[in-house]
DNA sequence: AAAACATTGACCAAAGTGGTCATTTTTTGT
DNA sequence: ACAAAAAATGACCACTTTGGTCAATGTTTT
């Protein structure tokens, strides 16, 4: 089968199910969407239930590239979060309904696909974040300041940050290049903040 | 009517339009939760229409109570953030669906009530942010820091803070008094960051 | 005990559901 | 050019759910 034919299917019912949740999602929806008739759905895959599946270990593979592309020998959180950022900027352009596909799982309470998704889950979720700030050197931060709470005033403005983006280029329609340069702005702020004075 | 049938009417229709969308919700789910008869429900409102509109208007109501209770000859930052987030728990507490409700309303896109949406947030969308910032006193913040991405850091800050807190209190189900000890600890992290040496 | 008001849930036509399959269209091998 | 195989279609199915109604029943007030 044509490959873009086959992501027009995979997005189409990807909205669907994020917009609806899994017992509301309707299939006509999914295959009007896509452009494809009933019946070659219900060829590709033998029920809802089946199709479902398939999206999540599909999502389950694409989020485990995270893990594989971090550079573990970088062990400065700045860099690293940067790292995370830009690997997930990426996942996003190619596949923009992934991140939200992956939230409307947690967020999934129909009984007959609840055991499934913990059990796809269950890898991605077991070490979340811990694996994403392994290894990092913590030495460097200013004694005063915990580094859990550190971490996470770094992920949550990095997550803040990257919404924001998101919604502009949603709105504006156009990738814009400062981006990175915005990104450095907001983390030299919080690198000066952090960091006892002269370390890098 | 009872003061308490009325909020697990409004609850439950409220429960089940986050859930579902304005298109999708149903009534029959609605007073099955709130343990009222089909007719009751149609009694106190004219139609499905009628009943979101009015969860709106409440909702509006509810968050205008943000804007009127700010200090604002309160000109430190961290003071009026803190301040804010305080109220916004209370109201969290008081009206435990009012946010995800508003998050819904402004996802919502069925083309029965968009305008109605769009005409009734129109107040509280207009200035957003910008009132509850109004002003502020910039001049404590170090001079290399723009004013408006330490506003930013600090808010995503305080959402998540928010956001981890109140899923601790929903898995535990036990509120917690260091709280606000906690958030003080964040607070002062970014305070010594931001701030000009000695200031407040 | 009568009148006024509140609440109920069986009931309705209409729309939508996941899934099927005889039929048609397209692709393939010769 | 043609037939056989493969892929795609959409009308159709039995079934569920939809928003909304209203005669009947319960409850209060006068």
């Amino acid at each position: 089968m044509k490959i873009e034919k086959q992501e027009r299917i995979i997005n189409a019912a990807m909205k669907e199910f994020i917009k609806s949740g899994y017992d509301k999602a309707s299939t006509n929806e999914m295959v009007k969407d896509a452009q494809i008739s009933k019946g070659s759905l219900f060829n590709y895959f033998s029920s809802k239930k089946d199709l479902y599946l398939f999206l999540i270990q599909n999502t389950v593979n694409i989020i485990e590239e995270i893990y594989v592309e971090i550079d573990m020998t970088e062990r400065d959180i700045f860099e690293r979060i940067s790292q995370v950022g830009f690997i997930k900027l990426n996942i996003q352009k190619k596949y923009p309904l992934v991140f939200d596909f992956l939230k409307s799982l947690l967020e999934e309470d129909a009984q007959e696909v609840k055991s499934d998704i913990n059990q796809l889950l269950a890898n991605i979720q077991r070490d979340g974040m811990k694996r994403i700030y392994e290894n990092i050197d913590w030495s460097k931060l200013r004694e005063d300041i915990d580094p859990e709470k550190a971490m996470n005033i770094l992920n949550w403005t990095m997550a803040g940050f990257a919404e924001l983006q998101i919604a502009k280029i949603k709105s504006f329609e156009h990738v814009r290049v400062e981006l990175f340069n915005e990104w450095d702005r907001y983390r030299e702020i919080l690198k000066r903040s952090f960091y006892k004075n002269g370390e890098e």
